[in-house]
RNA sequence: GCCCCGAUAGCUCAGCUGGAUAGAGCGACUCCCUCCUAAGGAGUAGGCCGCAGGUUCGAAUCCUGCUCGGGGCGCCA
């Protein structure tokens, strides 16, 4: 039997005997699925009911062909093959098969769960990204978790990523974020249009001389601060940005040089004073300007530049994560990429929704203009890096999430993510008691070769061991890092009723291995620990 | 008007590249610590999966139309 994955191994079996019975044509759509309920058997697939209309036979009659053949690929591995419903085909794996799959799992130690990857890429995720002009607030905190999260997800999946935060340093909002400052040094209120946060006032303390300084200095200066103190959050938070680039090293000349190559490719038009990009031709529903009648580049341009910037440093890919009010904008940046013959497909505009921060059912306002925020510090004060985290990236990223400060700080002990944490650190605890030099010797037994016979809470548990790869491979394909969170409840939640049923340090009183158990509760914390890795969350030992 | 996202249990949401009797957390109610951590466990109640059609052996899942909610439609960034 193939040690490294167990499940991949029964896939192989089903659909090995579905192409000897009608030919390779005939398996798209075939899977292998966890049944709902123990009666279906441990696996189950659909492929009898795709063969049918091939092989011109009634699906169940397929399905007992098929088992025949799959009893003899699996052999001992099996304990039966049924034939049920409508034609699927359920599998029932025997101990012999269970103990081999946690051997397989405790081997690969700290890479269990790994994926190798078809295709490995080299690939940039650029995230957060918020303008320099304020402190992060909580979409920051979605946005971050979510970016960090599936960067951390794509590595684990084998591709090689890179993290990059955007830094909007140039134009009229960080003109205004100086004149603010400014006004601020002189004691004076900013301008309509400028900062009014308190922030702003820190700021100017900061910065010597601010109330006679030149504005555009100033809003340098305070852009610098602003980051330093972004970094120190976004550390606090357990991100890590491989690079910040500054949108201000383009305009000094890449901008230009990407409009040219744009002109120069024909895809560039004058008209009332303006110069356009022509991103009807690519699917806008309107032509975009990409330099102002002054002569300015717009912001559009820039980024132009910027995105042209990061083909030219050789990712295969680039995923953006931006905020739901940009969506409008993902048509023209996609147009404006392959006009400059970049591959569409390989840029990734991932819109995230909104955050609502509730407040006992109001709704609390996140306007970094009007100064009224509830920032990312505040945020994790009040609940927490681990709760702050998992509770951003226990939903889906397209759907709007709403985060009542005032529940996530009272359910703060009744939080999933305490839940997941605590299933952790029982084991760990177990473990303990069982001491180092038992664990490491029951680790080092040959599991496979156990006589344990396997209680239906400990099957199901190790069943849920054995979908990290392929829910690794999911999250990472589909950018779904709220994948993992459930995930990691399900795991948690399986070790607790195999915690309720089977006694792990003393197993031989009730006739158990106690080399299997504790090396299931072994293999079982490290994929818990990995989950949470991969979500930025901790796995403590004690709680 | 056009574009994006959503609509699933009282609340917040998973499930969505089609499968069998639709799940979790919170909330409500009833129980369980002589026993490796009760931040735990067992159970009860709670669903026209927004509406209407369509495709299919099979639809919460795919297609079309509608309704409602959120967001966006600058020579702003």
């Amino acid at each position: 039997m193939d040690a490294a994955d167990p499940v991949a191994e029964v896939a192989g079996a089903v659909l090995e005997s579905a192409g000897e019975l009608a030919g390779n044509g005939a398996r798209s759509g075939a899977k292998l699925d966890r049944p709902p309920k123990p009666e279906f058997g441990d696996y189950s697939s659909n492929v009898p009911m795709l063969l049918a209309p091939a092989m011109r036979r009634p699906p169940r009659e397929v399905a007992e062909q098929l088992a025949e053949r799959v009893r003899g690929r699996l052999g001992g591995a099996l304990e039966r093959a049924e034939v049920a419903g409508p034609g699927f085909l359920n599998l029932f794996m025997s101990d012999e098969w269970y103990r081999a799959a946690v051997a397989a799992a405790v081997a690969a130690g700290d890479d269990y769960g790994r994926v190798a990857p078809t295709d490995r890429e080299k690939v940039m995720v650029e995230f957060v990204s918020a303008n320099p002009t304020g402190p992060p607030n909580a979409a920051t905190g979605r946005h971050a978790a979510y970016g960090d999260a599936l960067a951390r997800i794509l590595e684990f999946a084998g591709h090689e990523v890179e993290r990059e935060y955007y830094v909007n340093d140039f134009g009229s909002q960080v003109q205004r974020f100086g004149e603010s400052i400014r006004a601020r040094a002189r004691g004076e209120e900013p301008p309509e249009d400028g900062y009014q946060g308190d922030y702003v006032v820190d700021v100017a303390k900061q910065i010597d001389g601010a109330a006679d300084m030149d504005v555009d200095e100033l809003a340098r200066r305070g852009v610098e601060l602003m980051l330093e103190s972004m970094r120190g959050t976004m550390e606090r938070y357990r991100v890590r940005f491989d690079t910040f680039f500054r949108e201000s090293e383009l305009h000094a000349g890449e901008v230009e040089r990407a409009l040219e190559q744009l002109e120069g490719a024909g895809h560039v038009y004058e008209s009332e004073g303006a110069r356009w990009l022509r991103t009807t031709q690519f699917g806008d529903d309107k032509d975009r300007v990409l330099t102002r009648g002054t002569g300015a580049a717009t912001y559009f341009a820039a980024d132009i530049a910027y995105h042209q910037h990061k083909r030219e440093r050789g990712f295969d890919r680039l995923i953006d994560v931006w905020g739901a009010d940009h969506h409008g904008y993902v048509t023209r940046m996609k147009a404006a990429f392959e006009a400059l013959g970049g591959d569409p497909d390989h840029l990734e505009l991932v819109i995230m929704q909104l955050v609502n921060l509730m407040e006992g059912g109001q709704r609390a306002q996140m306007s970094k203009r009007a100064g009224t925020i509830v920032t990312l510090d505040e945020l994790i004060d009040d609940i927490g890096v681990d709760a702050a985290r998992f509770y951003m990236l226990q939903r889906s990223h397209d759907t709007t999430l709403d985060l009542d400060l005032r529940l996530a700080r009272e359910q703060s002990q009744e939080n999933p993510v305490y839940y997941v944490q605590y299933a952790h650190a029982r084991i760990a605890s177990i473990l303990r008691k069982a001491g180092d030099e038992r664990v490491a010797d029951a680790l080092s037994k040959d599991l496979a070769a156990s006589e344990e016979v396997l209680h239906p809470s400990a099957r199901a548990l190790v069943k849920r061991l054995l979908e990290l790869p392929a829910e690794v491979q999911t999250a990472a394909d589909r950018r779904a890092p709220h994948r993992m969170t459930t995930y990691a409840h399900d795991v948690a939640q399986a070790f607790s009723a195999f915690y309720r049923d089977v006694r792990v340090v003393g197993a031989a009183e009730e006739g158990g291995d106690e080399d299997f158990r504790l090396a299931l509760s072994a293999a079982t914390k490290r994929v818990i620990a990995r989950s949470l890795d991969l979500l930025g969350v901790e796995a403590p030992d004690h709680m």
